[in-house]
RNA sequence: CGCGGGGUAGAGCAGUCUGGAAGCUCGUCGGGCUCAUAACCCGGAGGUCACAGGUUCAAAUCCUGUCCCCGCUACCA
């Protein structure tokens, strides 16, 4: 194969706070397939990925743990790795931004772009809550009070330094309009020059004092690098990229990069500031930015009775890694998220690894055996229908190589499974059965199944970048090498006169859905007992429980029964209600995000649990004096609190 | 008029940039075959391409307007 010189692929570096879940891991499956793809196209591949280790909630949630921020990453870094390795994935490296060259680039990098004038320092503005000693965006407020203690914050300025990003603009501007392919998909590229680039672009923050777990700067102790300018470093500190000109014989042969595959949440940071620091650093600007779609869980009926995160390694164990490539591979549209079901899993597995691909080797092998004792040649017995089946196997690679320059992976894999469907079109036509049974047509047989070894060993070998294992199992069976992809275009890939296994292996058992749905149903409560155990520390977002309080601090909130006398929808708001409820002695108004659950017109009348002494607090422009107490219902879906039997407006609730 | 994505057969999607016979997978119905993993092959049924206007010889595709769904965001007190 002929050699096409450096191509440098990488995914976005994994925040190492937890294990990763399905939608996580199909980034690296992703990248996986390009990089084996451009490898086998001949091209000096190096695959880079790993995690993102610093920031704040690394530290706070290895405090929680009661473990050092490094012992918490060294434990995510593990699992992470563990995952990546479990898929099967082929990374040449795997960068940690706690890696000593990194750390010391990133001092050297941020020294650089301060001493010529791109970094400055400045101020960030924002909240401080000062028992807590915490310093919060206004985003982050939670009802303009600290999120952590709910008490109230001041205005406060924290010391940082600043990128000037502004500098930049137009000549990124630029770069951007004369490489059309750089952003990928092409329509993320107005976003990006619309929504930031053109209205003008804020100097990013890069450094923080509000935590220590990062890169310290070194001319300003008390300041560590924050998170982007860490982050995205990697990419080139990795290969071998030194602040002073003395880059490694890697940087020097593979940056800029070729393909840097990232979610499509962050394409902002890869198109945008990535560029920018590049362009400071005086390096050439990556080739390509690939923000790809989600892979999301099922429909909100399983996630939420189920469990909505699901592992690779629970679908490894229980389809083989290969399926679960396929899946992720092959469910994922360019630029549409995709989404897991346990229905679709299955039904991909059938269909198209059971039934269209090892059944097709099953039975060509069977076939060999029966009739020419497993020694395939090739008797030149040609017939018309021989050139269709060729058309399609010959043509295959072609379409391959054409959706995968555009990255459309998915459509990649179905053209190499439009290829099998060929071949099992073609043992019809040719009906191998009724030519082994009469003694001159073996000339014909011999043919037949030789095309078909030749075909499968060329598909094979297309499949290889997708499902490795599959592909080197088929030929192994088949007695046979992975073809040369230069030569996939070609007849003979299959030699004649080889001898084929005598016992082909089933390899895809077919699976029952209710089979597989009665394992779920086992594994899932499992799962959820164990996540809930783990909840309070490791992730805020989930139900937790609080701390004990005292008969005290419940008496100090006053519920009372409210009657609904007016409802009305919040003009500026599609989630909220205002309804205006009596408590008996007044009427409170009160603002509800409850419009998704129930109309204006059947809440008036209602008789619903209230807090009455609530602090007032304005959304959407309307003051909202109390709180309509909910709960949620199996869907999810929020359902008033209304007293069991009829009790009178302004009935205290104890 | 916050930003963005979407509405094509029972389900999931492609096709829309570059107008020119409505396509794929699964399911379903019927047939064929028996080498193979109840698999494989063929055929049928099933769509006013969200709606309404417009441009055109011709519109799923281009233009205008409307409705609905889904993310993100501001406001789920």
């Amino acid at each position: 194969m002929a050699a096409k010189g450096p191509y440098y692929i990488t995914t976005a570096i994994a925040y190492a706070s937890g294990k990763p879940h399905i939608g996580n891991t199909y980034e690296i499956v992703l990248a996986d397939a390009i990089a084996r793809f451009k490898r086998q196209q001949g091209y000096d591949v190096f695959f880079q990925t790993g995690t993102d280790e610093h920031g704040i909630k690394i530290e706070e949630k290895a405090k929680a743990k009661g473990i050092t921020p490094k012992q918490f990453v060294d434990d995510a870094y593990s699992e992470i790795r563990r995952i990546w390795d479990l898929m099967n994935t082929s990374y040449d490296k795997f960068i940690r931004t706690t890696d000593d060259y990194h750390e010391k680039q990133i001092q050297k990098i941020f020294k650089k772009l301060y001493d010529q004038g791109d970094i400055y320092k400045g101020s960030y503005e924002g909240m401080y809550c000062t028992p807590c000693e915490s310093f919060w965006t206004a985003s982050q407020l939670v009802d303009g009070k600290c999120p952590d203690c709910g008490r109230p914050v001041q205005p406060a300025s924290e010391e940082a330094y600043f990128f000037k990003m502004s500098k930049y603009a137009p000549k990124l501007i630029q770069y951007i309009e004369d490489h059309p392919e750089f952003i990928q998909p092409p329509a993320r590229k107005n976003e990006m020059i619309n929504n930031f680039l053109k209205p003008g672009l804020q100097d990013l923050c890069v450094s923080r004092t509000s935590f220590t777990w990062g890169i310290p700067v070194t001319f300003d102790p008390g300041h560590v690098v924050y998170v982007w300018l860490d982050a995205l470093l990697n990419y080139i500190t990795g290969i071998g990229y030194d602040a002073d000109g003395e880059h490694g014989d890697l940087y020097r042969s593979h940056w800029p990069a070729d393909l840097h595959l990232i979610g499509k949440d962050i394409v902002r940071f890869h198109t945008i500031y990535w560029p920018i620091f590049l362009m400071a650093l005086g390096e050439p600007l990556p080739r390509q930015v690939f923000g790809h779609p989600w892979l999301l869980v099922g429909d909100g009926k399983m996630s939420k009775s189920k469990g909505n995160t699901i592992y690779a390694d629970t679908l490894v164990d229980m389809f083989g890694i290969d399926a679960v490539r396929y899946y992720m591979i092959h469910e994922m549209p360019f630029d549409n998220d995709g989404v897991f079901t346990w229905d679709t899993m299955v039904e991909r597995y059938n269909s198209d690894l059971a039934n269209t691909l090892g059944n097709l080797v099953k039975r060509t092998i069977s076939m060999g055996n029966q009739y020419l004792g497993g020694v395939i040649e090739d008797r030149k017995a040609k017939e018309a229908v021989d050139d269709d089946l060729y058309e399609v196997v010959l043509g295959a690679r072609a379409k391959v190589e054409e959706k995968m320059s555009t990255l459309h992976v998915a459509d990649a894999v179905t053209d190499i499974f439009d290829l099998f469907k060929r071949c099992n079109k073609y043992i019809d036509e040719t009906t191998p059965w009724i030519l082994g049974k009469e003694e001159d047509k073996k000339d014909r047989l011999s043919t037949v199944l030789y095309n078909l070894c030749d075909s499968i060993v060329i598909g094979a070998s297309l499949l290889m970048p997708y499902m490795p294992d599959t592909a080197k199992a088929i030929l192994s069976q088949m007695n046979t090498e992975e073809a040369d992809y230069d030569r996939l275009g070609d007849r003979g890939a299959f030699v004649s006169g080889t001898k084929v296994t005598e016992e082909p292996e089933t390899l895809f058992e077919r699976k029952k859905l209710e089979d597989v749905l009665k394992e779920v149903d086992k594994l899932y409560p499992a799962v959820k007992e164990e996540e809930r155990d783990k909840a309070p520390k490791e992730d805020a977002g989930t139900i937790g429980h609080k701390p004990e309080i005292t008969i005290d601090d419940f008496d100090r909130v006053e519920l009372r029964i409210g009657v609904v006398k007016a409802c009305e929808a919040v003009a500026k708001s599609k989630k909220l209600l205002c309804s205006q409820v009596d408590v008996g002695d007044k009427t409170l108004q009160i603002v509800s995000g409850i419009r998704k659950y129930y109309t204006p017109e059947e809440m008036v009348g209602k008789r619903v649990l209230v807090v009455t002494n609530l602090a007032p607090a304005r959304l959407a422009g309307v003051e909202s004096q109390g709180m309509l107490l909910c709960t949620e219902d199996k869907e999810g879906n929020y359902v008033l609190m209304t007293p069991e039997k009829d009790a009178p407006a302004g009935a205290e609730v104890c």
